[in-house]
RNA sequence: GCGGGAGUGGCGGAAUGGCAGACGCGCCAGACUUAGGAUCUGGUGUCCGCAAGGACGUGGGGGUUCAAGUCCCCCCUCCCGCACCA
């Protein structure tokens, strides 16, 4: 039985509050999805969580966000999808494992058991239904799956080359896992190391993942869109072909300015690239090994100090410029990089400044192709890099640069030493780890067969139980040294076969979770394509701006090439987004070092729990970062105890009609209401508080110095108040629902709505301006006309008194709230 | 350097080009109280004024408009992202 009534007492206890609704919610589960069809399915998303330990105010202040949409719609009747899992692989639980001599799962899954209770106090409207770990055995079954349909399609595939390296966590990052060259986790200088390694080939899908970004405008926050713009940095220009002296094929290089070709006086190959060792003439062997030496010992960080002067040794070799036959020295230097384009480029030191410090630095020659009127180059020292004439050119001598490019693009092509064309500052996502606890690679290395994909039917490839020391890194992967595991038969030809010891990264693991919760006990597929037809995409997803690359990269990718796959029917997986902001304390972010940390479950002890919610919610626009040594959890505690009061105030019977009410109470609910929905719309939720918080002030006034409490309106308020504060505050609505003498919950009650007529207001104030300053009010009905309201305000003695006898020269009149008048 | 975003009371923040400062915090005063870190009421942008009232006011400067926090141009400051990508 359901207790018909709230807790008793005219004290707003919250301990006790939350203790009565928590069991009752949980018997009634009001939040699984019915997916039924009986209603529109909307899927509201929120970036799940690592499970480091418990919830803290970040996680608070994001998933309050997430959840006052899920109620909202729920409220609204729509069949809501609110589900919730952990992204459970990755490197802490394997420290955590070696310093408690344990194993990651036994710390991973007690985390979640913490985290998972804290939601459900927090009251977030989950489908508990569908929780997931990214390391079930059952889910990574089907990452595993997936890498094996990516490499059937070419899509995954392993290379040699040089990667970022962390040593201190001892495992490969991918080039989203480093920030200003140093590593996204740690923070510790990365450095490189050549390695054979996994990669999803990602750049395939460069032009598209910029392209359908197009859709994804105004419902994603600019800076994101901006940030993966960067990162795909797509650069339109032109691949040239230069003949190298003793070479059979020419190299090709890529340039943004192909009209500078004229300006071309040296060559330059990264000296970490293949390229370079190949060209390398024997005369030059020894100086050009010691320099490679010293440019591997660089780490990022230093390689990329902007002050550094440009180093770099001469080749002994010659490349020649196909428009015009001239024999350009070919240097290897570090200013080059290896992985992007060809690795190879040709130097305009008079129109590149990095070209000409070059130059500087080794005396070779500045040859302006293109005045721009700004001092030569070769004595300024500053690249002219913009707009001007070609001089110096041959053929397109007078040309601007537009015009330029079009015909040099022209010549090349005629010619057949090459072609305009992009290029791509995104690299292919290398998701090879070293790492114990993540989705094992589903390979197996075959003496006979090479690389042989494990059967679909023998998946999951499930992790060798390692514990404590057995995982501390050690440059391979600790699944290595797990010899019964390792050693296995091929499954193509039955001898002898290894299997593939690295995982893989978890960002593998986290791009398909969305899909995965459509279905999430499905055994046939990852997903089931029906479920998924229902859900998908995401209507909203929340979380930080931190993933705005990585994660939402990487998850876009996916979905197209499963698009592609057949397996899902549209291209984007997230339809709109929202970034919260952060949560900080006394203008800086919360840190241990800085001792300015709050404690999540501190707060909620001491204010409960929809105290916490409300103040996250009230403090501002959502994206925002809030500071919480500006805000008032008290204060938003005080305001719920106010609007409990009212409930126990009410004294006219459940199911009252509330026409015969109060009508101006009537008119504030409906405005209230009306008010409230709009800015819930636009994501305003400190706005939609506000318009709670009237409601509660003018509830108030009624009851003490108006109608008084029975008056059928006050219920009608009371009624409208406990919905609005069931998206924010779950348990004070609960509890005023109750004490209005209603059955729970007050969660699935549905939303109020506004009725027009009492929207529409008896009579306006209008605004009288003379030469746009107030100077006088009139209270007129809304209906009046343009011309009476006029006369109006120009009969208005405050008016004439204003005009002081001068004529109106024009009079602007926007019934019924404003007119303007223009004196002569 | 390139790109994105933001500057409104003591504070967090409101405001389809149409009454700037909603709502809240804080503060002041009052009521009820043995008491108040409870509750309720009123006040609270700045300046002048006893008041009525007036002047000024959304980072700075121009502009468009009957009317600008809002639109346009220039500048200043702050935050964020990228940063040898040819």
């Amino acid at each position: 039985m359901p207790p018909a009534s709230g807790t008793t007492g005219s004290q707003f206890d919250v301990e006790q509050i939350q203790e009565r609704w928590l069991p009752v919610w949980d018997r009634l589960d009001p939040f699984r999805a019915a997916d039924d069809g009986r209603a529109e399915r909307r899927y509201m998303l929120d970036m799940f969580p690592y499970p480091s330990g418990d919830l803290h105010m970040g996680h608070a202040e994001a998933f309050v966000l997430g959840d006052i949409v899920a109620r909202y719609w729920f409220q609204r009747g729509y069949d809501v999808l609110h589900p919730i899992g952990w992204d459970s692989f990755g490197l802490p639980a394997e420290n955590a494992a070696i310093q408690r001599d344990a194993h990651p799962a036994d710390w991973t899954y007690a985390n979640i058991d913490t985290q998972a209770a804290s939601f459900r106090r927090y009251a977030v409207s989950f489908d508990w239904s569908r929780r997931l770990a990214t390391s079930d055995p059952e889910y990574y079954r089907w990452t595993q799956w997936l890498f094996l349909r990516f490499r059937e399609r070419g899509l995954a595939y392993r290379k040699a080359s040089a990667v970022n390296w962390c040593p201190k966590d001892q495992t490969v990052l991918a080039n989203e896992q480093v920030v200003a060259g140093a590593c996204e986790r740690c923070g510790t200088p990365v450095t490189k190391k050549t390695l054979t390694q996994w990669y999803f080939r990602i750049t395939d899908y460069a032009q598209r993942l910029l392209d359908d970004m197009t859709a994804l405008e105004g419902r994603w926050p600019e800076r994101v869109l901006t940030m993966q713009r960067n990162w795909i940095g797509r650069s339109e220009g032109a691949h040239v072909q230069f003949a190298i002296d003793g070479r059979e094929e020419p190299v090709s290089v890529f340039t943004t300015r192909p009209d500078t070709l004229f300006g071309a006086t040296f060559f330059v190959v990264a000296a970490d690239a293949a390229l370079a060792d190949e060209l390398c003439a024997p005369e030059c062997r020894e100086e050009f090994a010691a320099y490679l030496e010293q440019v591997k010992r660089l780490s990022d960080i230093d390689r990329l100090s902007s002050e550094r002067a440009k180093t770099g040794v001469f080749l002994g070799r010659y490349a020649v410029n196909p428009v015009n036959g001239e024999r350009i020295p070919v240097w290897a230097a570090d200013y080059v990089l290896a992985d992007y384009g060809t690795g190879a480029i040709m130097a305009v030191p008079a129109h590149d400044q990095r070209d000409l410090d070059f130059a500087r630095e080794f005396d070779l020659p500045v040859r302006v192709v293109l005045d721009t009127g700004e001092p030569d180059p070769a004595v300024s020292g500053i690249a002219t890099a913009g707009e001007g004439v070609h001089v110096n050119s041959g053929p397109i001598d007078g040309t601007g640069k537009e015009e330029g490019i079009a015909r040099i693009v022209e010549l090349l092509e005629s010619k057949g030493v090459g072609r305009g064309g992009v290029a791509f500052r995104l690299r292919d996502w290398l998701l090879s780890r070293q790492r114990f606890w993540g989705a094992p690679i589903p390979i197996v290395h075959c003496a006979s067969c090479g690389e042989v994909p494990v059967p679909d039917d023998q998946l999951p490839v499930r992790l060798p139980d390692l514990r404590g020391s057995e995982l501390a890194p050690k440059g391979v992967s600790p699944l290595a040294s797990a010899t019964d595991w390792v050693r296995t038969t091929c499954p193509r030809c039955g001898g002898p076969g290894e299997r593939d010891t690295d995982t893989m990264d978890t960002f593998v693991d986290s791009s398909w979770y969305y899909l995965r919760y459509c279905s999430p006990s499905y055994t046939d597929g990852p997903f089931d394509p029906e479920a998924v037809r229902r859900w998908m995409p995401v209507a909203q997803y929340v979380g930080g701006v931190e993933h705005a690359i990585l994660h939402l990269l990487y998850s876009r990718f996916f979905t197209k090439v499963l698009h592609d796959m057949g397996m899902v029917d549209f291209v984007e997986p997230f339809t709109a987004l929202l970034n919260q902001g952060q949560v900080i304390n006394q203008g800086k972010a919360m840190s241990k070092s800085l001792g300015n940390g709050v404690d999540l479950g501190e707060q909620l002890e001491r204010f409960g729990v929809d105290a916490v919610r409300l103040t996250m919610a009230f403090a501002g626009p959502p994206e925002d970062d809030i500071d919480w040594a500006d805000l008032s959890p008290s204060g938003s505690q005080r305001f719920l105890a106010r609007a409990w009061r009212l409930a126990g105030d009410v004294s006219c019977p459940p199911g009252t009609d509330p026409a015969t009410g109060d009508r101006e109470l009537r008119r504030a609910t409906a405005h209230a209401v009306h008010e409230a929905t709009a800015a819930l719309d636009s994501h305003r939720f400190n706005v939609a508080v506000a318009r709670t918080m009237e409601l509660v002030n003018a509830t108030r006034k009624a009851i003490d110095s108006g109608p008084g409490a029975a008056d059928p309106a006050v219920r009608e308020a009371v009624e409208a108040v406990a919905v609005m504060l069931s998206l924010v505050a779950p348990y004070t609505a609960e509890d005023m629902w109750a004490r209005l003498g209603h059955e729970p919950t007050v969660a699935r009650v549905g939303w109020p709505q506004a009725d027009p007529d009492l929207l529409v207001q008896e009579s306006v104030t209008c605004v009288v301006q003379v030469a746009g300053k107030v100077r006088a009010r009139l209270e007129v009905p809304p209906g009046i006309a343009a011309a009476e309201l006029e006369a109006a305000a120009l009969a208005e003695p405050a008016i004439v008194a204003a005009l002081s006898g001068r004529p109106a020269r024009r009079v602007i009149v926007r019934a019924p709230s404003l007119v303007n008048i223009v004196p002569g």
